[in-house]
DNA sequence: TTTCGGTTGGACCAAATGGTCTAACCGACT
DNA sequence: AGTCGGTTAGACCATTTGGTCCAACCGAAA
């Protein structure tokens, strides 16, 4: 009942399983090294697999990569769907900023590859960027100047805010070693998370000005 | 009476500007491709020299690429040494985000082979980084404090608020791309450089949310 | 038991790559 | 004119790399 290729039913599952093997260890290598600096042999090695088989599952290098990035894409622009009108700005951008260093811990290597694409001028991506990515934050752009219409929000530019809170919380993913360096902790100290979160949100909804009693 | 080398004065100028013309593309190609990814044949050819004539100046690619993350390092460091206890934490602030985001108009691919190499891990770096960055950003911090402590300055981590000013400030030259693909503009166009620190000013320094009358 | 399609890997290949060797070049000083 | 040190490039090399080919494997259906 349960087979739907000609072939027994976990074999397909254990071809699967061997894909998602070789796009892990693939996710490992080209968020350290890029698509050329990252070498096919070692992708395979990491996966357990030979270079040969590698290739008859993803028939060439940049197929394998596509692929890749293609299952992160959906996942990092999540977060931004999640805005919507109903809820007050302080909520949603709190939830946001929240989630997305949520993501920068647990799928550091997902945003370090994202970030390594963009660098390179996003040569595989730039199309899908300005069609989905571009009405995507068009979309949430309203919905922010709703909020400002409304008195709920300061005036700001809805792009840039955009840009800082994905500057912001990414950092903690891309520049990883840099903070580790400075502050000796990562987002796995649960502490630590809680006060990037935390001083992230405070900074941005509240400001660093106090209200002058002056004047 | 001026030489100082046993050959010619400008022997040695000229020899220091091929050097820079090799520093260039080296930049140029790194900060894209990274250093695996990057071809000493492609670095030498955009800077018109032949690879033998390059592997003369510079005697590994390594040293080469080492030679160029250098001379960036500086340079990237220049607009936090500038912060002082005597300035108004407001000055120095939006001054700092001024500076920081005409580093990444002027000084785009410098920062993202920054940004690279962090991604990767910072094997060259990450010793520099743990000494001088870190007693950098200690003292800064200790500025950012005594602010704190005046009043001049709400309660903030020092820490997360230089590393939310990093990111926001280097996402402009890193995602370059993606703001193109979104916004359609670039810090070339002198509006959306202005547009850009003046929100990114307003939003770290009076924060988002209005004072609340109520309650 | 045979056969068949999906699967697996060792051998192999052409191109690219980091780096070396050697010979020639060139301007300055004797 | 000759030579000397800094400079330049063409030929060459060993290794790596993306990708192909072919032979073998394996579980299930006939």
């Amino acid at each position: 009942m349960t087979p739907i290729t000609p072939t027994a039913p976990d074999r397909a599952a254990a071809s699967e399983a061997r894909k998602q093997r070789i796009r892990d260890a693939a996710l490992s290598l080209f968020s350290q090294f890029g698509l050329r600096g990252a070498s096919l042999d070692a992708i395979a090695d990491q996966a357990g697999v030979s270079k040969t088989n590698l290739l008859y599952y993803f028939p060439s290098k940049k197929k394998l990569y596509i692929s890749v990035l293609q299952q992160i894409l959906y996942t990092w622009l999540e977060p931004i769907r999640a805005i919507d009108a109903e809820q007050s700005p302080e909520a949603a951008i709190s939830h946001y900023i929240r989630i997305k260093v949520e993501l920068s811990r647990d799928h550091a290597q997902a945003s370090r590859l994202f970030c390594l694409e963009m660098i390179q001028g996003a040569p595989l991506l730039k199309e899908e960027l300005q069609r989905d990515l571009r009405a995507l934050v068009e979309e949430k752009s309203k919905v922010i100047e709703g909020w400002i219409a409304s008195g709920s929000l300061l005036p700001v530019d809805p792009h840039h805010l955009i840009y800082l809170l994905w500057g912001t919380t990414q950092h903690y993913a891309d520049f990883a070693v840099q903070i580790e360096a400075i502050s000796g902790k990562t987002l796995a100290d649960p502490e630590f998370f809680e006060t990037t979160i935390n001083n992230i949100q405070r900074i941005v909804l509240g400001g660093l000005l106090p209200r002058s009693n002056e004047a």
